[in-house]
DNA sequence: TACGTGATCACG
DNA sequence: GTGATCACGTAA
């Protein structure tokens, strides 16, 4: 079951990347179908200086600003292609970036992607899972609700005292803004990045 | 710890 | 135009 358009376009970012832990990130990217649990996301605001948004609509950020439910990817250190799920209304430029996955299915296609022997940390990290997962800068501004990359309820859900929150990483650059804990990751899980 | 890598952004 | 910067990953 696709998460609606309604959980995305809430106003609560914070709230919603912890809603997402535990939730399954699916791709079918050249027809071949992908998946894995979320275990790690970052909560931005463009009311925040962390937010690539928070100075303003930019050609890069500008998918930011749409209503809730649409893909941001972009090109982080000219190399990885970072994948965010856009929250909030329509001018409310808030975004929630996937930072790692526990692989579900799909894995020999994963591998084959990242020229692994095995499984070991394919997924953990927010440049590794859109590489395994076939994502890149084409599926800026697609919409979570068609057929290339959406997000499903997972099978269980988690409770809330499983998800730790803790600063999030490589933004030293926005001063105090650093230290907010709005970073989630699933307790216990071995996928988390390093 | 260091650095590759290239788009982007804020200057002029 | 140009230069500094950057929501990372790997090797060492």
């Amino acid at each position: 079951m696709k998460l609606s358009s309604s959980f995305y376009q809430r106003q609560n970012v914070v709230q919603i990347a912890q809603e997402l832990i535990g939730k399954v990130l699916v791709t079918n990217v050249n027809e071949r179908l992908t998946c894995g649990i979320i275990v790690e996301t970052e909560a931005y605001s463009f009311k925040e200086r962390g937010c690539h948004a928070y100075k303003g609509m930019t050609t890069r950020n500008q998918v930011m600003f749409e209503a809730g439910g649409v893909s941001y990817v972009y090109l982080c250190y000219g190399i990885h292609h970072l994948f965010n799920v856009v929250t909030n209304r329509e001018g409310k430029a808030d975004a929630v970036l996937i930072r790692a996955l526990e692989p579900l299915s799909g894995q020999g296609i994963m591998q084959e992607r990242m020229k692994a022997k095995t499984l070991h940390k394919i997924t953990s990290g927010p440049g590794k899972l859109t590489k395994a997962l076939g994502i890149n800068r084409s599926h800026n501004g697609i919409d979570l609700g068609d057929d290339e990359i959406w997000i499903e309820e997972g099978k269980t859900q988690v409770a809330k005292k499983n998800i730790l929150a803790t600063p999030r990483i490589g933004i030293d650059y926005a001063g105090e803004d650093a230290l907010l804990p709005w970073r989630f990751t699933l307790k216990g899980s071995e996928w988390v990045s390093k």
